[in-house]
DNA sequence: TTGATATTTCGATATTTTCCGATATATCAT
DNA sequence: ATGATATATCGGAAAATATCGAAATATCAA
């Protein structure tokens, strides 16, 4: 629970942001590393990065780190407030929110290498696509 | 209930601002004027009427006019949306939500007609005191 | 060690948001 | 009508945020 106003306004904000709020949402049935969730919402890296950065900012993901994966995870206190659970209620309802469970079955079904190797090469692919 | 991931999201950056969060948990009570919300908060009313305009576009409030006056409230079918529910419960325990309540029970004891008439002064000695 | 891999941080730009006085609009009172 | 009052909208400058490739850091593997 927040105790003052601007702590609250934080946390809203770290989850008023389309990305966040996807992370946020696809970690509530389990930890993933930062890979997967790259892979499963098909997004750079580094932006999957500072959206967690934020989530952790504002207390509602913790992360576990484990040789070269940092695996992140929903702070389970968080998972009983009031408004996290009101806030889950709510997306676990969208149709973009459920598709990115079902990836991320199938990406669990990866084996961890598979998957970040595969976020490496779109890293640089991108590069080579910005370079012209 | 949001139906895509974006409403969701314009829902909570409409409530990830610390005067529309206190501009929405004053309301939950019972309706008020502008003028009355301006004084209870102790900022321009032109502010008020901005923050106002957010949430009855993410839905949250609507208005009623009655002459010059403009009573806005909570719209009740969102009151029991877990969002919405959820966010108040923390809300509702913050010393500035709290204060704010108080200070609403002695601005509605008031006429309407003092109120706003203080908030209209205000509004002018602000500009006064701009012209330095 | 050397190179590959996973992640974070940085840089730099583009976009959005915030804030509030000034102005416009609408309604009332006389 | 005229002036006063309540609210909404505008303007525009400052601050905050978003985005993503590049570079830095850290760990593993050979």
């Amino acid at each position: 629970m927040a105790h003052d106003l601007r702590t609250l306004v934080e946390q809203l904000k770290a989850v008023s942001h389309p990305l966040r709020l996807r992370v946020l949402a696809l970690l509530v049935p389990g930890e993933l590393c930062v890979c997967q969730v790259a892979e499963v919402l098909q997004v750079p890296q580094s932006s999957v990065s500072e959206a967690l950065r934020e989530l952790r900012r504002a207390g509602f993901v913790v992360e576990r780190k484990e040789g070269r994966w940092v695996f992140v995870s929903v702070v389970p206190k968080k998972t009983s407030s009031p408004l996290l659970k009101g806030l889950l209620a709510e997306a676990e309802t969208l149709p973009e929110v459920l598709q990115d469970r079902v990836r991320a079955k199938e990406v669990k079904d990866m084996s961890i290498l598979t998957v970040c190797s595969k976020v490496q090469k779109a890293v640089i692919s991108n590069r080579e696509a910005a370079r012209v």
